[in-house]
RNA sequence: GCCGGAGUGGCGGAAUCGGCAGACGCGUCGGUCUCAAACACCGAUGAGCGCAAGCUCGUGUGGGUUCGACCCCCACCUCCGGCACCA
């Protein structure tokens, strides 16, 4: 590797390109100048630009770089385009890893935590990322966590965090409960270890996130990717449908309330059924029927989640030897518990229409229980030996009263309104999404500030007390509860009310409390009287654009809209969402095609190829490897490519600079006196593309130059990086041709190097400074103007015009841009390959595409 | 099962208000440089046929609409992601 020294001649040809020997130069450089400190300078439009922020796992990942480098890139082109752009980064520094570390060496998460983020935030400036580290975050400084903690006692207040018995998600592994959304896959499984799920009943703290279902339904205004919206939207799962009441035959007994969104078949409800857990069960059961019940609801309760979400699992369940009366045929229909019936979902009870509900059926048919139809396509017979259960416009009801011959699409509301006449039910909404369960029994987090008295309950912490904070002296070992229920002096605490002895919650705050609202925090971090700076959040937010993963889809991009959404009805903030335009990265997979992993062993090191490569080619390699909203398979052959693309951006940026005109070197490619029939940039024999003259020649370089401008510009903006950089690779490639040309020296050169270094410069950042400074420019290329394209220079003078018969490509015509549609015609037909298929016969038609292709049709077909 | 996304050369991928398929890069082959190799540079490179001019085929499969289809419609197949007994 060589160095070079401040004072060292700068002759550009001959130089080696060697990124080692000016990258970090650079970076320490922009560093010390503050180059990219955000100042509440309100002149300048401003742009809030948003990465995720990471766990501090240890090192950072190509996974890390594949969303950094793109972010980097676009904040980096909105400075340039006169923003005053806000780009901060931080760590999600509580989470059960770093609990993981301590148990497994004995290191205290605090250290383990704090070292990580060393090592990471050192790796973040390697790849020259344009991050204002004044504004960093770590969430599990008590600096930091003591808002979370002032903003949960905030929700307190306003309602949404309660205390709630529930059966939860209990992951036996991290000994941990878990958010509804933390458990994934069709067998239940933890978020982070995969390891089956168990139900449990226990005491938590939830936020109320279903008061928000509806408006988060929402995207007005936003720019998101439609599957984010579409994962999020059925997370939230919103049903229509009604409630109907269904009297119970047994002395003293509440009616019992089924959702269904099938009000139209209340005809057809043959039998009912509620979850094992369903309140009234105890009541309801028959002497006769206890002892089964009993049993089942034992079961039920002991299973797993695998066990009893599994959907090809045969239906199972027992009467409870209790009648309920159908409210419209006044039939009696037997009520049966069985756990298909989710007890959270709608009122945990349902009627059951076996004739048109695919489950119902076969619970049915296990126990032989009566089939009604009460939809029928019109004309047509009910269907046998299986459920109707689509709705189709023309469906009508059969054997249902007065409804009977009334197409099922009205029937719903009929049927719904006539119910509610009765008294005996209503309209209504049933969703999927449930609250929010965010305390866990782990000790790396943020406390949940709240005491118990023997007197008072559970009380607030006093804001003043804040931050509650971590003690360090813990025994991490994991017994199922928080290890802080071991230490008396945390758990010592008084009531806020009567000063008694009290107990302090041992329950740490699910991380993605904390990630909820860092994006806040970020504009005014050092803020130590407020979790934020009311004018600081109303200058940047909402975030222009994030970038992150998709992976959190309904977690913490969910999460963070609730947060705002109920910031905002407590009046703390003014607006409605915390980002506008959202892009995902796809992911980088190893090059097995599996998932990177440690275990695997196919985990890239982008330390050590931005040592071999320099993080410029790294960067760029990374947005050229295909779509990035796509990911894909890591395979490293393409690298060279792009460094090899860097490197001829080295030696054109330098060929004018010193007078070192190539042209001589060039052998057999004298630029051509005059054209000669053949028009500027067409194929000539052998391959030579360059014949015509110097002005020529220039007028074409010109024309790369603007079309580039505009492209790459859109390309960028619009994420497509990978075509974004294919088109700076066709203007070195033009650029390469012009030179050997000779006319390199000119202005149209230098307009053409320096254009693309601009260009460059978001994307490959450190070679565009190196070769801007040598090229004699001021410091400092990202301070620059963003170049702006000129159509009028960026379309050609004469255009290419493919000539089609039937469809088929036959000819070309090179003709000016203004040649009018007639004489286009003319020269089309003229064409001796036209002429061959038209054989002396006119042709049927012509077609022409302005500016696009000729079409002739012959008679033929 | 339901909801998304995607199938294009040897490979990653371009090109979609319906208008030249294969941009850009990798790889491969040939060449220059070298004692030799590596690097670098130059050229060729979808398949098939042909001495050539040129022709035929070609964007997962089968149909259709159109002067013209990777693009639109119908019916399928495969892969990836999400959800999963939500009444």
């Amino acid at each position: 590797m060589t160095t070079r020294t401040a004072g060292e001649p700068r002759t550009g040809r001959g130089e080696r390109f060697d990124p080692g020997s000016y990258e970090q130069k650079w970076r320490d450089r922009w560093e010390a100048d503050g180059l990219y400190r955000t100042q509440d300078d309100d002149s300048r439009p401003r742009r809030y630009v948003l990465t995720m922020y990471p766990y501090p796992s240890g090192d950072l990942h190509i996974g890390h770089w594949y969303p950094a480098a793109p972010s980097d890139a676009i904040a980096r082109m909105h400075r340039m385009q006169g923003d005053n752009v806000l780009f901060p980064m931080g760590f999600d520094s509580f989470g059960l890893p770093a609990e993981n570390a301590a148990i497994d060496r004995g290191i205290h998460p605090a250290k383990w935590t704090a070292e990580n983020i060393a090592r990471m935030r050192q790796q973040f400036r390697s790849i020259g990322t344009m991050f204002d580290w004044d504004r960093e975050v770590v969430t599990s400084d008590p600096s930091y966590y003591r808002w979370t903690q002032w903003l949960f006692l905030q929700f307190y207040r306003a309602g949404l965090a309660y205390r709630a018995m529930a059966p939860v998600d209990w992951c036996p592994k991290d000994q941990v409960v878990l958010a509804r959304e933390q458990v994934e896959g069709a067998d239940r499984h933890c978020w982070r270890c995969r390891t089956p799920v168990v139900k449990r009943d226990l005491e938590q703290w939830f936020f109320r996130i279903t008061k928000y279902a509806d408006e988060m339904l929402s995207f007005r205004g936003l720019d998101w990717p439609e599957p984010i919206r579409l994962m999020q939207t059925n997370w939230i799962g919103r049903s229509e449908g009604a409630e109907v009441d269904f009297a119970v035959e047994a002395p003293g007994a509440e009616p019992i309330r089924v959702f269904t969104t099938r009000p139209d078949t209340v005809f057809g409800a043959t039998f009912m059924v509620l979850a094992p857990e369903h309140p009234a069960v105890a009541a309801l059961t028959t002497d006769e029927q206890r002892a089964a019940v009993d049993d089942y609801v034992a079961t039920a309760r002991r299973q797993t989640e695998i066990e009893r979400m599994s959907t090809d699992r045969e239906k199972t369940g027992v009467f409870i030897g209790a009648h309920a009366i159908n409210p419209m045929t006044s039939e009696r229909i037997p009520i049966w518990i069985a756990d298909y019936v989710l007890p959270g979902y709608g009122t945990g009870a349902i009627m059951a229409v076996p004739a048109h509900d695919e489950r119902d059926y076969a619970f049915a048919e296990k126990f032989d229980l009566p089939i009604r139809y009460v939809v029928t396509p019109p004309g047509g017979d009910p269907p046998r030996g299986q459920p109707l259960v689509e709705h189709t416009a023309d469906e009508v009801l059969v054997d249902s009263g007065q409804f009977s011959g009334m197409p099922a699409s009205e029937a719903i509301g009929a049927i719904t309104r006539h119910l509610a006449d009765a008294g005996l039910g209503k309209a209504a909404v049933s969703y999927k999404i449930r609250d929010w369960l965010v305390s866990r029994q782990r000790y790396w987090g943020a406390p949940i500030p709240i005491v118990y008295c023997p007197e008072h309950g559970a009380q607030p912490v006093p804001e003043d007390q804040l931050p509650v904070l971590l003690p360090e002296d813990v025994d991490f070992a994991p017994t199922g509860v928080s290890p802080l229920q071991s230490h008396e002096a945390f758990l010592r605490a008084s009531c806020p009310v009567c000063g008694a002895d009290a107990r302090r919650e041992t329950d740490t705050m699910d991380t993605f409390v904390d990630s909820s609202w860092y994006f806040l925090r970020y504009c005014s971090p050092h803020d130590d009287k407020r979790a934020w700076d009311p004018d600081a959040v109303a200058r940047w937010m909402p975030v222009d654009v994030y970038v992150g993963g998709a992976e959190h889809a309904v977690l913490h991009l969910l999460y963070a809209r609730f947060f705002v959404k109920a910031l905002r009805d407590m009046g703390m903030l003014s607006f409605d969402e915390p980002w506008i335009v959202l892009r995902n990265q796809g992911q980088i997979l190893g090059a097995d095609h599996h998932r990177m992993s440690k275990s695997r062993g196919n985990v890239v090191n982008p330390d050590d190829l931005s040592a071999r490569y320099g993080s410029d080619t790294v960067r760029l390699f990374l947005m050229f490897i295909g779509p990035w909203d796509q990911g894909g398979p890591w395979n490293p052959t393409g690298i060279e490519g792009v460094h090899r693309f860097l490197g001829r951006v080295w030696q054109l940026a330098q060929a004018d600079a010193s007078g070192d005109v190539r042209v001589a070197e060039v052998a057999g490619m004298p630029p051509a006196p005059s054209i000669t029939g053949e028009i500027p940039g067409s194929q000539g024999p052998n391959g030579s593309q360059l014949l015509g003259t110097v002005e020529e020649l220039q007028r074409a370089l010109r024309r790369e130059t603007h079309a580039t401008i505009a492209a790459v510009s859109d390309d960028y903006a619009g994420f497509r990086w990978n075509t974004a950089v294919a088109k700076l690779m066709e203007l070195s490639n033009a650029i390469g041709r012009a030179r050997d040309a000779g006319i390199a020296g000119t202005a149209v050169y230098a307009e053409a190097v320096d254009t693309l270094l601009l260009l460059l410069a978001p994307a490959a950042p450190h070679i565009a400074e190196e070769l801007w400074e040598r090229r004699g420019h001021d410091y400092s290329i990202h301070t620059e103007t963003w170049p702006e394209a000129d159509p009028a220079l960026a379309v050609a003078d004469t255009i290419e015009l493919p000539v089609q018969v039937d469809g088929k490509l036959r000819d070309r015509l090179v003709v000016t841009r203004d040649t009018p549609a007639d004489e286009i015609e003319r020269l089309a037909l003229a064409s001796e390959h036209v002429q061959r298929y038209l054989n002396g016969q006119p042709p049927r038609r012509v077609i022409q595409v302005p500016g696009k292709l000729v079409n002739v049709v012959t008679g033929a077909r």
